[in-house]
DNA sequence: GTGGTCTAGACCACT
DNA sequence: GTGGTCTAGACCACA
């Protein structure tokens, strides 16, 4: 499988953020080793750095823990833990300004295309 | 009043969404003058160069006209030209990756606070 | 001037450090810009992109913040903040250390010579 | 029980590290066999190679010596040996860098909890 | 095998 | 001018 990347975003953070859904759509799990900087850095056709960049940022986030001679491991409890942070940061960042920028669109919920079991209505 | 910009995106593209949302709000009007490059950036502390490239933008975009010796001018039809667009582009692209991310945080629109004449329901 | 690097730490950590160490004593202070990427690289005869991790840990430290092209500067309150992370840091961690390795090694601070004004006794 | 390893220093240094404690604290006596690499690296659950590795820094340092079909055995001397070499790298290393690090971050040691027995002032 | 670091050199966007 | 990103390729320590 070939892989498109968006070119306004780094390529490390798109890697992160793949990584990221992995991990809460339950393909990777806690404990798992997450697959090899190079072996990566060949599939993806992308500089082993790069990826090392992605890697080391999800370090950073406390998700994974490297260790030396083994690999990246996904630590105990980060699902709980991306799930709450990407959660709060869904709600007290990201739904504000939606509905701000809705508002200003002048667009309401009934004008929008809903999951197939919800229903919005004015009352 | 002294101005917070965000780090992560460029301080031009801040500012054309910035004169955007004036112009939305109706705070700017078809016709009316956009204040001096040289007066915005004295006013909101950064670079001449960098208002001009936002202001660049806007011609680019078609909403504004510059007019030699007297400033840029917000053209006819930019309100509506602006409001269509933005629809668009809402509708088009930033809708289907907000219903994206809210199935991965297995959020539902009952778990968000609505503006108040608005109502969800599952079906 | 040339400079020595310890060879059993990374380089951008040494960096990150002289820069600490240069916050904490007053050299750089609040507001400054830190010298660009480039010139260090030059002056310190290393890679630019070391330069570049050794400032991206400030930032992460949020110590200093990174202004596009304008360039890396000291956050306000940065000075305070370093002081009380790394006096935390030093009495929580190495200090307990220190007295248990001075423990193992039945050492005495009458063994250890002290700073001019300052004198130890057993009582 | 279990064994919590620091990831920024390698486990074999740390695995010397603790033999030599437990030398020092004289758990381990001159002439005593170190346990087998095997049992190590079962009890801790770590690789034999790393085991291995320990055990050849403590040979490398003169403190035990292998028998062939016997095991690694705690030289005569080691515990005199190793405090002296102790003290004198905690004396010409350690120390300084503490006072160093006190002083850029004006602690005194009227700051730090001693020992029950000694007391610092200043004159 | 693994990740961590560094170099040399390039291109980009931003101010 | 500034920092940010990426590549290609190298070397190292660790398990």
């Amino acid at each position: 499988m070939s892989h498109a990347w968006d070119q306004n975003v780094p390529i490390y953070q798109q890697l992160r953020d793949r990584t990221v859904s992995h991990i809460l759509a339950g393909r990777l799990k806690e404990g798992d080793l997450l697959p090899s900087v190079r072996q990566v850095a060949v599939d993806l056709q992308i500089n082993p750095l790069t990826v090392s960049k992605a890697y080391q940022v999800l370090v950073d986030e406390s998700l994974v823990e490297s260790q030396r001679g083994v690999g990246m491991r996904i630590k105990a409890g980060a699902t709980h833990q991306l799930l709450e942070a990407e959660r709060a940061r869904f709600l007290s960042q990201d739904w504000p300004e939606i509905l701000k920028r809705m508002e200003q669109l002048n667009l309401s919920f009934e004008d929008l295309p809903l999951p197939n079991n919800q229903k919005v209505s004015s009352q």
